[in-house]
DNA sequence: CGGACAACCTGGCGGC
DNA sequence: TGCCGCCAGGTTGTCC
């Protein structure tokens, strides 16, 4: 479920109560949530090392230490926080990772599916090299957008998941994206008009920054690290809405699977011909 | 190239 | 109440 605008939420989050503590140490009981180095290894190299930035590429968490990157995927039901020592212990049971900071508190990875993960590196393009661009950031233009478009043939759905065409949306962002631009997920993406190309970039932009302002969609596991829940649920227009009226013109919003996944979208509004 | 599918895991839920 | 099977979806890797 954490997609971009959860990510950011949570990177946003975490920078006021993890900005410039020092890490003393790592315990974890689910060893191979620490995919690299070796937990030996990664905790000998992150013991002593301060938080000195936080920032977000894709959908992965980067904590920038004194002399490494601390990597965290979230992947569908991970969380990150700060509590205290004693706090909260029996709420969440999936606590795999504990950072030892000072002053009595401590960094928690939770992930109760366990498909997350934490590394430690010195670039991102260690561990995903091939990540397309940001598509919030200036560099993102509908010139490039649509010069990308036509060199795939696939379904436009599966290439606004594949995270080396675009990074950081999700299965969520993407349904919501096709609705707000009126496109079927199954039109093949070489076959978009300019009009639809340019409607798509727009639409793609808007419903991310849209999610970063209700901090996040809070399907089922995601949480700020505060604790609470985002807003974004509460404003989908076809995701998890099958059977409900579409907001623009009243039709069933209708539920499929594309790229082997839940895929929901208006057949009135998103028509796959016409 | 694209699509299908398994693997990684577990909680929540519908059905019986 | 309880058991069963399915669904959720980020990412990688494999196969056709």
């Amino acid at each position: 479920m954490p997609e971009l605008p959860e990510v950011e939420t949570v990177v946003r989050g975490l920078r006021d109560p993890l900005i410039g503590r020092v890490i003393h140490g790592v315990w974890s009981d689910w060893t191979k949530a620490i995919r690299y180095p070796d937990p030996a290894a990664f905790e000998a190299r992150i013991a002593g090392q301060k938080v000195c930035a936080i920032s977000r590429r894709a959908k992965y968490i980067l904590c920038h230490l004194d002399h490494d990157i601390l990597v965290v995927h979230l992947k569908m039901t991970g969380r990150l926080y700060v509590a205290a020592d004693d706090e909260l212990h029996d709420s969440d049971r999936w606590v795999h990772v504990r950072f030892q900071l000072d002053e009595g508190r401590q960094l928690r990875f939770s992930d109760s599916r366990k498909f997350g993960f934490v590394s430690l590196v010195n670039t991102i393009e260690e561990i995903a090299p091939h990540l397309g661009p940001e598509p919030l950031s200036d560099a993102f233009t509908v010139a490039e957008f649509a010069a990308r478009l036509a060199r795939h043939h696939k379904s436009i759905k599966a290439l606004l998941l594949d995270q080396a065409f675009l990074a950081g949306v999700g299965n969520i962002y993407a349904d919501e994206s096709l609705h707000m631009a009126m496109i079927h997920p199954l039109r093949a993406a070489d076959s978009l008009t300019a009009d639809e190309t340019a409607r798509l970039h727009h639409a793609i932009r808007v419903v991310l920054e849209n999610g970063i302002e209700r901090e996040g969609a809070s399907v089922n596991w995601y949480r700020k690290p505060d604790g609470t829940a985002g807003s974004a649920q509460n404003h989908f227009a076809v995701y998890d809405r099958s059977g409900q009226a579409c907001l623009t013109c009243g039709s069933p919003i209708e539920k499929s699977r594309v790229a082997q996944r839940g895929t929901h979208y208006c057949p009135t509004c998103q028509p796959l011909t016409g």
